[in-house]
DNA sequence: ACCTGAACACCGTTCAAGT
DNA sequence: ACCTGAACACCGTTCAAGT
């Protein structure tokens, strides 16, 4: 069929071909996003405001969709989910991670995800101090995870010298999940705290009834 | 004095005005540098590679002094103590961090500064697997706190619609430490999960002697 | 409304040439 | 050896002009 002369741009499809480029070439330029969608650099200005407005637009498709509020879900299991599609979210895109990081957070898509975790643990009956320090804590451990995953900050690799790292390396199992492995423990470690933060501040707070 | 009309510039001079500029204004650039410099920006190729080559200049001017290794040191305290270490150092040029962590490391003095644990890991009895996965524990809670130092990505202000987080914000006590506070309860727990490990090792290896 | 061409002020890097 | 000037191939952004 003829393709319609209208609409040929749209930000929706600016910011899906930007991080398409990103997952293939590890970065997205402006002038060759112009040109991947056919069109003049100038005619991505009518749609976004700058580059930093797509970066913002692929926070928000990297985003996972926002799970269902279910109240009969425990608090633990609801946590522990939230923060595994984050870091899944991050994983599949690992190229994107660098650029993301150095930008301040407005993807409205984004802010929701924080709010939804916020509502879990106010629900659980967490205090607004440790509902902070939780969000944190769990922030702080999908970002580091993702950097690892993105661009390994130690070399893994077994270097030349000999050293206690490249014995550990040389004697540890191999696996790709080494990763992933570390997020699970230090998860279920948050959690754990979490819990007996509650049962802290259920005691604390009043007599059971 | 009269200055030396030789040895205007060197790798350590370009690396230290580098990062004081990234200090001062949040980024250096190559034409900035040089213009600081009161040199071409030729003359800087002469003496490094390239921008990537100067990051890690900068990165080896942030990685904390090697500490003596005490052998006398209990490990949980010599791990907690690099992970401080580290931390205060990212803590010190937060505006670096975003640039530094999309670069793979190849400072040899940060690289020392991982051999560095893993030996404290070694000698406390941790096993190969063990050791791989506290490091890779320690340098995600770094990495992460760091980022969420230099560039917080949830907006921690309070924002305008209603939601459990602004909540949890209004009701919190205010303090700059949170970023800090989450930051030694994490490290509490990996150290503690690092001495159960430990224990659980050492029962299976062979019997007290 | 949507797209374009041309220009702007940058950026990192190179290289032949000077002393 | 060390520094320079000039050029190169880029980059993100703007803006008057077209339809």
């Amino acid at each position: 069929m003829p393709r319609p002369h209208q609409a040929i741009l749209s930000r929706e499809l600016i910011f899906k071909t930007a991080l398409e480029m990103t997952d293939r070439a590890g970065r997205f330029t402006v002038p060759e996003l112009a040109q991947r969608l056919g069109v003049s650099v100038s005619s991505l200005y009518h749609h976004v405001q700058g580059r930093a407005e797509i970066l913002e637009g692929i926070r928000g498709l990297m985003t996972p969709a926002l799970t269902s509020l279910d109240a009969d879900t425990p608090w633990e299991v609801a946590v522990t989910e939230w923060a595994r599609a984050y870091r899944d979210s991050f994983a599949a895109h690992p190229a994107a991670i660098p650029a993301l990081v150095a930008q301040t957070v407005s993807a409205p898509n984004t802010l929701a995800q924080y709010d939804l975790v916020a509502e879990v643990l106010e629900r659980a009956g967490l205090s607004a101090n440790s509902i902070i320090m939780a969000i944190t804590m769990l922030d702080t451990l999908c970002l580091g995870a993702a950097l690892d995953l993105a661009a390994p900050s130690v070399i893994w690799e077994p270097r030349g010298v000999e050293s206690a790292l490249s014995r550990a390396l040389a004697e540890a199992s191999p696996g790709a999940d080494r990763t992933r492995h570390a997020f699970e423990v230090q998860l279920a470690l948050i959690v754990g705290e979490l819990a007996r933060q509650l049962a802290i501040e259920h005691v604390q707070v009043g007599s059971p009834n």
